[in-house]
DNA sequence: AACATTATTGAGACCTTATCTCAAATTAAT
DNA sequence: ATTAATTTGAGATAAGGTCTCAATAATGTT
């Protein structure tokens, strides 16, 4: 199961007719290891740790190439950098995000569906994807300040 | 109504011990003659267009003020620059934004109020703001693509 | 009104993140 | 093996915004 989103990029890539490559397949496996959401130098860092050694032009690249595929999530929180998470398939989710500590929960949006759905044809629009997400001082953090 | 937002600038920056300097006011009075939504190139292009002399570096330095000071909102849309608009007190608004065109339209998001309030209560959250876009592809895109 | 104090400004350097360029290396088809 | 087309890496470049610091201007005090 975890497996399968090799096998899935290996599909797009036949697919797109592009080849499949030693670096796009070891990044992927690098970012199967890393926990839900990352940046990309989290992930240029996790890779020069492993001495798997790939230029941070490929790296971004490939991460274009996981997003085309649906295999990765782009985000960007307010910061001026984007964040990534593989996608769970058919589990979209929206984001709680502490402002002191960056601490990032998710959370279910099963009636944010219905919105989106409902906006959509109020205004005769095609969905593509939404971004929902709720800034907030989070539990911890609040103890702290107290 | 509209000159409020002076006023509000103006009694921040005495309350906050700051300024007041010509090149704050200037700003915002550029601010005001432009529609709704904004990005910090095209503020510097009407002042420039108005022959108003003020550096970038102030411009961006007032904008900060100016969302700190809930004057202006600040969003990022799936771009790496931001965007600005007057802050209609009270009134929270969420974003659908075409990817073909980049329109943006704006739509009434009083149920995310709800949403908002639950899942911070929920993860014992203090809410601090919220992003909601929607992106899709918008009416007349549609149509040209048929 | 002049002074002292402190904040603000502007010009350009700098920073960060990400993308682009192009020659060299690699893939894949024949 | 040969060939054609894609991909890679190194470093240049771009976009957007922030920082630095000397010069200037606002405010409070006399
Ligand atoms: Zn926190
Ligand atoms: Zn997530
Ligand atoms: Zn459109
Ligand atoms: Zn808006």
């Amino acid at each position: 199961m975890q497996n399968s989103f090799v096998q899935e990029f290996d599909r797009f890539l036949q697919e797109k007719k592009l080849r499949r490559t030693p670096e796009r397949f070891k990044i992927l496996t690098e970012i199967k290891k890393i926990d839900r959401h990352f940046e990309a130098d989290d992930l240029i860092l996790h890779l020069q740790r492993e001495k798997i050694i790939v230029s941070r032009a490929t790296v971004y690249r490939t991460l274009s190439l996981l997003e085309e595929s649906n295999i990765l999530r782009k985000f960007r929180f307010d910061e001026n950098h984007f964040h990534y998470e593989l996608h769970p398939k058919n589990s979209h989710h929206a984001h709680l995000v502490c402002v002191k500590c960056g601490t990032i929960i998710e959370f279910d949006d099963q009636e944010l569906e219905e919105l989106q759905a409902r906006i959509c044809r109020e205004y005769r629009c095609l969905p593509v994807k939404r971004t929902v997400e709720i800034y907030g001082v989070c539990a911890k953090c609040r103890k702290k300040e107290n």
